[in-house]
DNA sequence: AGAGTTCATGACACTCCGTCAACTTTCGGG
DNA sequence: CCCGAAAGTTGACGGAGTGTCATGAACTCT
């Protein structure tokens, strides 16, 4: 009565094996979201499961390394949303707009790492080099790179625009979470014009 | 034979305060440094000392607390000079050529927590709302209302653009901390080019 | 079914933390 | 100058969290 499909294909030892290991992420991202990072220790995440505290170690080396667990299971659904918007783009414009909408967009709307984050000061390290950021990263770099070979974007230099790029969107994706009167399409138009033409080009303010 | 002029006006008691107060400082960067933030221990700080473990902690009441402390002094010294940069500034883009260009300056060239920090992984948390920090930035806010006011600054959400100059200058600062084959002077370039006029001004790469 | 492998268990030893009662130093009024 | 009060220092101690490991249970494969 198992709803992994999976399962029948791996025999118990690994079923349990993928379980535990599931259990353990979902009781952290549980009790990181109600006492806060680092409130919880690892006998708090192993508590809310049906787990003995030996068990974690089994699994993960602390409870930093279930934060990028976390992590990871959060970029891992962004990503494809931001792939879909970047296939669809057909201008550059409509890269970095797309881009940024979807982000923005996510940050506010998915219950993710994002919001749990903002709601504990401590954990102001929202980026962590884990393989689905890195590979996010990268999609980003490789789009960048064809942008400039492509003539569309001057030949500047790619890593100063990645940089500007995530600082920009990371910046402001923390005052989405951190405040409800900012609108995520008043956001993604504010950090497009941005690229596209500097400050002379933000639209003007609501008021 | 004290160096520290203010003493003669202070009684022993407030002196030894301030010095304690200091050597606890001093002996936290050092450590952090050489052992990282995570893996120093309190005790570790005070052993750096000749102070007893329980004095530590009439000065500050966690690690955590030291480390702000730190950030602190960094940031007293760079606001000084972002203000003058501020004062010579003629035009909206002196403002804005001069800020990033003394910020990345300070970042690269001033032996501060930023270099330490990078040195070690783990301590991502570059900002942290110390008093000198949060002046900072308020400095920053009230003149970019002021070229708001005057027009030269289109109305746009003073919130939107405090945290896209602050993303990029920070992200960019990364860079520049950990790679050595990023000059100050191009950063500053690049960044105030975004700023005055979007990707399309973006200064060409050097080959 | 039995031998072998893999994993779960929870008690244990260890580290670090923050406190506190006892002690030392400084202050200030007589 | 002296002495009682105030302020600060000290390190030992109780408490909390960590990571390990010997033991035993559960699974796999033949």
């Amino acid at each position: 009565m198992s709803l992994d499909l999976d399962a029948k294909a791996r025999g118990k030892r690994e079923e349990t094996k993928a379980s535990n290991r599931q259990a353990i992420i979902d009781a952290a991202r549980q009790v990181f979201a109600e006492l806060g990072y680092g409130a919880t220790t690892v006998r708090d995440i192993i508590r809310a499961t049906d787990l003995a505290s030996g068990t974690f170690y089994n699994y993960f080396k602390s409870k930093e390394e279930v934060f990028q667990a976390l992590q990871d299971e959060t970029a891992l659904r962004v990503r494809p949303r931001l792939r879909a918007e970047r296939i669809r783009a057909r201008t550059f414009e409509e890269f970095i707009a797309g881009s940024f909408r979807t982000f923005f967009d996510f940050v506010k709307n998915d219950h993710s790492t994002f919001a749990t984050m903002r709601r504990n000061p401590e954990m102001q390290r929202v980026r962590i080099d884990t393989p689905e950021v890195v590979a996010g990263f990268d999609e980003l770099r490789v789009d960048l790179e064809r942008a400039i070979e492509s003539g569309v974007v001057p030949d500047a230099d790619p890593d100063l625009l990645m940089a500007s790029i995530v600082g920009v969107a990371f910046e402001i994706a923390n005052h989405l979470v951190a405040r409800d009167d900012i609108d995520v399409d008043d956001a993604a138009k504010f950090a497009t014009a941005l690229f596209l033409g500097g400050v002379q080009a933000l639209p003007k303010r609501k008021r």
